[in-house]
DNA sequence: GACTTAAGTTCGAGTCTCGTACTTAATGGG
DNA sequence: CCCATTAAGTACGAGACTCGAACTTAAGTC
C-alpha cells in the first residue's frame, strides 16, 4: 500500500553486530576517541559488549589503542582512536578536462589524492590509470568501496549513467571495476551529490545535516544532502537547477529556452556581464575576473547584479528544502564576497523573516577534488552504516 | 565529523525481533495476504522465524488467519490477513474552519472519520472534544500513536509550533494528550506534509516513493515525499512554496512582497482573475468557478492562464526534487483539467525533455481529510518502522 | 491406500547483548 | 611501605533471537 519506510532486508544476529559496530565506529567518527567505557556511555551499549567490538575493530586495523592515561582516580582508560588504516574507500572523478582520485581510510584521513589533466578520448583510460596507480601506492588496507563521480545523471541502479554532457560514460562502472582487479564494487554518482557530501563530512558544512552544495561552472547544479542522506529524486535529476525559471527572464540558455537560472548565474552569463574572456579553466577565469575587481567598479557591479540573481535562485531553493547551510563551489569561490554579500541581501528579501532564517552562504573550501572526495567518503558509507562488514 | 547515518540506537535482540516484525508487517501492508511460507520468501527470512513472528502478531490481534485454501499440491497454507484491529493510529487535523478525526487501524482501514467545522475560539476545545469521542467510540484496541496536522510551521520536536497563521497552537500537543488521558504520545506535523504522506499510502500517489503534494488555498505549500520519507528541512520550513519568486512578478502578495507565487496561483489570485466573489471555503468557491468554466470563454482563459503559473512553479520543483508524481489539492481539485491541462503543457516547455520524464500531475481524491489521514498514517509509522513494540 | 508435495512446527546449534561479578591498574592516606 | 578506594576492562552465565534440518500435518495424485 505504501512506499517503503524501514530496512527492507532480514535482520539477523550478525547484522546486529553490524549495526552496534557501525554504532561504534560512528561515535568515534564524530566525538573522537574515547576509552571502552566513555564509549559504552556514548552509545549506550554495555561496557562488555563495546569490549568485544573495539576487539574486533582492533583485529581488523581500524582501530589503535593508545597507551593509558594517568591522572584520575580509578583504573585509567585506554583511548581508542579510528586510525582506520586497514579499511579505504576509492573516489575517482571523470570530469570534462580532468581526472581525479581520492584515497580516504575509515579514520577520514586522505591517504593519497591526485588529478591529472585529460580531455576528449584520453580522459576513460587516464582515469583507468590513475585509480591502478593510487591503488598500487597503498598495499597494505583493504578497499571496501569506489565511486566515480561524473556530471551527468546516473539511474536509480548506481552504476549506469541516463546522460552526460560531453563526455561518454556508457561501461564506466564494469572499466573501473576490472582496473581495480575486481578488488570491490564499483558505483557511479552524480558529480554535485557527491560535491555536495564531501562538504557535509570535510569542507564547509561539516557536521551539517541538512546541506546544498551549488557546483558553479558552465552549467549550474545542485548537491542536497537532507538529514545526513543525499537526495536523488525518482529518476536521479533532483538537483538539476540550473534550469529553472529564475532570474532574467530573456536570456537564452544553451539548452534552447530563455530564462534559465543558469543563463543569468552561469559562467558564461558572468564572464559576459563583465566583460572578461574565457579562459582554460572556470577557475582561471574567475581569478582573473576577482582580480580586476578592485580597481574596475563596472565589474563590481556586474557581479553584485549576478550575486542578486544568484540569492534568488537559492531563495527558492531555500523555500524549498529549508537546509542549514549553502555551499557556493566552483567559479564562485574565487569571487567570494563579491557575490555573496548581495545574494545575502536578495536572499534576505525573499524569505519571510518571521519565522525562517536565512541559510548560512559559505564559499567550497575542498578545491578541484572535492567530488572525489565525496565519492571516496560515499565508498565508505556502507561500513558507516552497518551495511558492510568491517571484519 | 559527519551528520549521522545509521540509527544511533544500540541494537538489541529485542530491537532485532522488532525489526524483523515491521519486515512482515510491511510485506502483509504492501503485497497483501500470504501464507507464513510465501511470507518467508518474500521478507527473506526463515520460515520458523516467520512462524514466531506471526504468532505473536496473532496474539496482539494485528492480523487474522484464514481458512486454508486447498488447489495446490501439497498441504495448503493459511493466508495471514494484517487486520490490525488491535493496533489503531489516531489523526487529527487543526484547521482555521474546521476540525477533523481519522481513526486507523494497521491494515490501513479507516475505523471512524469524521469532521466538524469550528471557528476561533471553539477550535480548541471543539479538536478535543472530537478526539475524546472518536476514542471513546472504539474501545477495543490499543492506540499506538496519535498526531495533530496544523496548517504551520512544527519545530524538528514534533512537538512545539513555531508558526501559524491564523490560529494558536501552542501547547497543543500536551493538551490532546490530556484529552486522551495519556493513553499515547502525541505529536504535531504541518498538514501539507501529513496530506502527502496521505497521498502517498491512500490517495493519488499510492506506493509512489518520490511523491509531491500541493495545497491549494489561500496559500500555496507543498509537502514533500522523498524515498517514501517526509521531508522537513533543517527547521521545519521545507515545502513553504508560496512565496518562491515565479510566476507574475508585479503581483502583490498577502506577505508584502511582490512576486511571490502564491500571489500568482493562491486561491484569491485565481478569484480575481475569473472575476468571481469569494465564497465560504475554498472548495465551494472553486466549485462555483467550474461550474460557470463550461459556458464562460473568459473563465477558461483565465484559468488556463492560472494553469501555466501552477505549471511554471512546478517546474522548478520537479527540477529540485524530480518527484514521480505531483498531487494538486485544496481548491485546484474541482478546477480539474481547466488547470490540469495548461500546467502539463507549461511544465513540458521547462523540462529538459532529452533526459528528464515529466511527473505525473494528478488531482487529490482524499478530500477534507487528507491531512488527519496522513496524520493517522504517521501515527501508525512507529510500528512499521520497527520503532515500537506490537506486543 | 500408498505416494508425493508443500506448509507449518519442533528442536538444537550458533550469535549476540546484557548484567553481575571479578580482575587489574592507577591514586591517596595512614 | 602498605592498603583502601576508584574506575577500566574482562569473564561468564542468562536470555533473546535467527537459522537449518528434521519432523509432522494436510492436502492432492496414482
Amino acid at each position: 500500500m505504501g512506499p517503503a519506510i524501514g530496512s527492507d532486508q532480514p535482520a539477523s544476529t550478525e547484522g546486529l553486530r553490524r549495526r552496534n559496530t557501525s554504532l561504534v565506529l560512528r561515535s568515534l567518527r564524530m566525538h573522537g576517541p574515547a576509552t571502552r567505557a566513555e564509549l559504552a556511555k556514548r552509545t549506550g551499549l554495555a561496557k562488555a559488549t563495546v569490549g568485544v567490538i573495539v576487539g574486533g575493530l582492533a583485529e581488523a586495523a581500524a582501530v589503535d589503542e593508545a597507551d593509558s592515561v594517568p591522572g584520575g582516580r580509578g583504573r585509567p582508560g585506554r583511548p581508542v582512536t579510528l586510525t582506520g588504516g586497514g579499511l579505504l574507500g576509492l573516489g575517482l572523478e571523470l570530469n570534462v578536462d580532468y581526472v581525479s582520485a581520492v584515497l580516504l581510510d575509515l579514520g577520514g584521513r586522505v591517504r593519497l589524492s591526485e588529478t591529472r589533466p585529460a580531455t576528449d578520448a584520453a580522459r576513460l583510460p587516464a582515469l583507468l590509470e590513475l585509480a591502478r596507480d593510487v591503488v598500487r601506492r597503498e598495499p597494505g588496507g583493504r578497499l571496501v568501496g569506489a565511486m566515480v563521480a561524473v556530471p551527468g545523471l546516473v539511474r536509480g541502479d548506481d552504476r549506469s549513467v541516463a546522460w552526460t554532457p560531453n563526455l561518454d560514460a556508457t561501461g564506466l562502472a564494469a572499466d573501473v571495476e576490472a582496473a581495480l582487479d575486481g578488488r570491490c564494487r564499483v558505483s557511479v554518482g552524480n558529480d554535485a551529490n557527491c560535491a555536495a557530501y564531501a562538504e557535509s563530512h570535510h569542507g564547509a558544512a561539516t557536521g551539517v545535516a541538512h546541506a546544498l552544495y551549488l557546483t558553479g561552472t558552465v552549467g549550474i547544479g545542485a548537491g542536497i544532502v537532507s538529514d545526513g542522506r543525499l537526495q536523488r529524486g525518482s529518476t536521479g535529476f533532483a538537483g538539476e537547477v540550473g534550469h529553472m525559471p529564475i532570474g532574467d527572464s530573456t536570456a537564452r540558455c544553451g539548452c534552447g529556452r530563455r530564462g534559465c537560472w543558469e543563463a543569468s548565474v552561469g559562467l558564461h552569463a558572468m564572464l559576459t556581464a563583465v566583460g572578461m574572456p574565457e579562459l582554460a579553466t572556470p577557475l582561471r577565469s574567475a581569478q582573473a575576473v576577482a582580480a580586476r575587481a578592485p580597481a574596475d567598479p563596472a565589474v563590481r557591479e556586474a557581479l553584485a547584479r549576478l550575486g542578486e540573481d544568484v540569492g534568488l535562485g537559492l531563495a527558492v531553493l531555500a523555500n524549498v528544502l529549508d537546509p542549514e547551510v549553502v555551499v557556493l563551489g566552483g567559479y564562485f569561490v574565487p569571487l567570494g564576497e563579491h557575490v555573496l554579500a548581495p545574494a545575502r541581501r536578495s536572499l534576505d528579501e525573499r524569505l519571510p523573516s518571521a519565522a525562517q532564517r536565512r541559510p548560512e552562504l559559505r564559499l567550497s573550501t575542498l578545491g578541484m577534488e572535492a567530488a572525489a572526495l565525496g565519492a571516496a567518503e560515499l565508498a565508505l558509507e556502507g561500513v558507516f552504516s552497518g551495511d558492510v562488514p568491517v571484519g
